[in-house]
RNA sequence: CGGGACGUAGCGUAGCCUGGUAGCGCGUCUGAAUGGGGUUCAGAAGGUCGUGAGUUCAAUUCUCACCGUCCCGACCA
């Protein structure tokens, strides 16, 4: 391809509604522009790399023994309402009517389809295992769409769903996934590390999100350094922690004092009363479905939503306003307490198991007790792991202080069991004529937002490195004269040839610009090796090759196509591909 | 949905406080010189100042409403 017979509008200046690296590259670099917000034309070098990646996600796929199939984007509510998620789901749904003004429901994802699908199709054991996957445009009303691709109304997905007879089979056919992730990630020469992940409402047992650590990233990530434990921060867990107390504060009853004025758990540990944070217990008001329940915590802890909505098996809750509480504990927060509460589910963290001399609210205001013994003085209904967990908790596969990072979520593996298929239908006959749901999974790699994490993982102060497996062209030849008649082109021209008819994927800077155009633009789209010719190498018989971000090496010029194609083997081998 | 900022040429911006119909840089077009890291000179085109209402002799400027964008939060498969 050459520069003038292709449309790459880069800009010198950053649109100022561009506020992280890769999205001002993006825009920058003339890979996309913006309709409207979370609404993106690509054009035609980011459809290159669209495409790029499309191809590593197929072939991986269908290395992995999946199927392509599309499937439509406007679905109907009714699948919706069979699976129960059209109340779930509703907030992010885009819906539409036709001309009868019935509704329809522009796709924010397709369990429902295929599962529908496979219900209709699928009716033996001797059908199975299949894995149905799909790369097609979602719709999701996000709240607030932003960072360019990262968050977008309309974002292209390559989504996959297993079908299996039993769950033994079903977790293969995880694992196969998660290998496939692994791979394509590495392919794209992206540093993506698998996490263990929250289900949220997608439901579901078991689940890892592929992210790519990056500061500007949305989820943040718990990680130990070695590596042994990695999990996304809603559903991290840590070592468990020792019980406050000893034998001698279990002795002592519990006493009530005056804390006049104290609202916060940091009031009380301040003086006179000293009681640090670790010995104080936190007491939440929260409203699930409409019924209050009580939320305790170690004062020094914070509530992880995210678990309590597993512990709960709803999505369904709030915190209590001021005058809910009032009205349940006869106290404002600051003052509240668990102890003698009877009329209301308490669930506690693990961590308050089998604390001594612990100091809680006394659901009075301006009063607390003191030398409250967690498993004595709480009639607790549920003890679980509630708490978030916290940078330097140890890790609870090797002891160390965890650590914790932003990261992006480019891809997320679901084992979702029989939700769906129980919901939609989905039933096979078993060897012995039983009828069975098949347990599936489903496993989503956003390729847009792919796209935009590679960019801001690879970018220097210049533009954008890309991988060699999927720039929009892996070399760009730069003459610094346009003029046809020149050597200089004419050479260019013969290496444009070679590289060409090599299979290489060559782009030609035939402008007529000044040299520090080309060279700024080569740099900032970021091709991943470049050709420079000009008079004065020429005068020597040489040819410039350059790999982006490294050296200049002068070539002859009979030598260029050859050294090109060896500095692209170097290239390759650095992304250590599998 | 709550909080904040912003909206002036394709892009980045000044002017607004203190009202008198708009300026700069980049880009674009023409010409010339130049030609190894966004070169220089001369000329030119390009604006419903987000939209609507109000105040005023007069509104880009002041007031209100609406729309849109971005950020933070809440929320989120």
């Amino acid at each position: 391809m050459r520069w003038t017979q292709t449309f790459m509008p880069t800009l010198r200046e950053t649109p100022a509604d561009a506020e992280i690296i890769s999205h001002k590259l993006l825009l920058r670099a003339g890979i996309a522009r913006k309709l409207t917000g979370g609404l993106y034309t690509f054009l035609p070098a980011g459809v290159r790399v669209l495409r790029k990646i499309e191809t590593i996600v197929r072939e991986e796929m269908n290395r992995a023994g999946a199927l392509e199939v599309l499937m439509p984007a406007l679905q109907p509510p009714e699948i919706w309402q069979r699976s129960g998620r059209y109340d779930t789901a509703s907030e992010v749904f885009f819906r539409v009517k036709d001309r009868a003004r019935k509704e329809w429901i522009l796709g924010p994802t397709h369990e429902e389809v295929i599962t529908t699908m496979v219900a209709d199709e699928l009716n033996s054991y001797r059908q199975f295992p299949r894995n149905f996957y799909q790369i097609q445009t979602k719709f999701r009303d996000e709240i607030r769409p932003r960072f360019g691709l990262m968050r977008a109304k309309e974002f292209i997905m390559k989504d996959a769903y297993s079908f299996d007879c039993t769950d033994e089979a079903a977790q293969t056919s995880y694992q196969k996934m998660y290998d496939a992730y692994s791979r394509i990630f590495k392919r794209c020469g992206l540093q993506a590390i698998p996490v263990e992940a929250d289900t949220g409402v997608m439901g579901g047992k078991f689940s890892h999100e592929f992210v790519v650590p990056a500061e500007s990233g949305e989820d943040e990530v718990v990680y130990s350094e070695g590596g042994r434990y990695a999990a996304n921060v809603e559903k991290a867990a840590c070592k468990p922690f020792e019980p406050i107390g000893t034998e001698a504060d279990a002795a002592l009853p519990i006493e009530r004092f005056a804390t006049p004025g104290v609202g916060t758990i940091d009031d009380l540990t301040c003086e006179p009363f000293g009681v640090p944070a670790w010995r104080q217990i936190k007491t939440l008001v929260y409203v699930v479905e409409s019924k209050p329940i009580l939320v305790l915590l170690r004062g020094d802890h914070s509530l992880n939503e995210a678990k309590l909505t597993g512990v709960l098996g709803t999505a369904k809750f709030r915190p209590a306003t001021a005058d809910e509480i009032l009205e349940l504990l006869k106290a404002h927060p600051g003052s509240l307490g668990a102890v003698g509460v009877a009329h209301v589910p308490v669930y506690a963290d693990e961590a308050l198991r089998n604390c001594r001399g612990m100091v809680t609210g006394a659901n009075e205001d301006g009063w607390h007790l003191r030398h409250v013994v967690t498993d004595r003085d709480l009639s607790v209904g549920r003890w679980a792991d509630l708490r978030t967990v916290r940078a330097g908790d140890l890790c609870p596969v090797t002891g160390e202080p965890l650590k914790l990072r932003r990261a992006i979520e480019v891809g997320h593996v679901f084992k979702l069991g029989t939700k769906y298929s129980i919901a939609l239908n989905a039933l096979f006959l078993d060897e012995s004529g039983k009828q069975q749901p098949a347990f599936m999974g489903c496993y989503g790699i956003g390729i847009t937002r792919t796209l935009q994490a590679v960019i801001e993982q690879c970018h220097d102060q210049d533009g954008i490195l890309w991988p060699a497996t999927i720039a929009p062209y892996t070399v760009c030849i730069t003459p610094l004269s346009a003029d046809p008649n020149s050597q200089v082109m004419q050479v260019a021209e013969q290496i444009y040839a070679e590289l060409g008819a090599s299979g290489v994927e060559v782009l030609m800077d035939d402008r007529n610009e000044r040299p520090g155009v080309k060279f700024k633009d080569a740099d900032l789209i970021g091709f991943p090796i470049r050709v420079g010719i000009g008079e004065k190498s020429l005068a020597n018989g040489n040819v410039e090759v350059k790999r982006r971000g490294g050296a200049l090496t002068a070539v002859k010029v009979g030598e260029a196509t050859c050294a090109v194609r060896e500095l692209l083997k170097g290239c390759l081998a650095n992304l250590n591909l599998p």
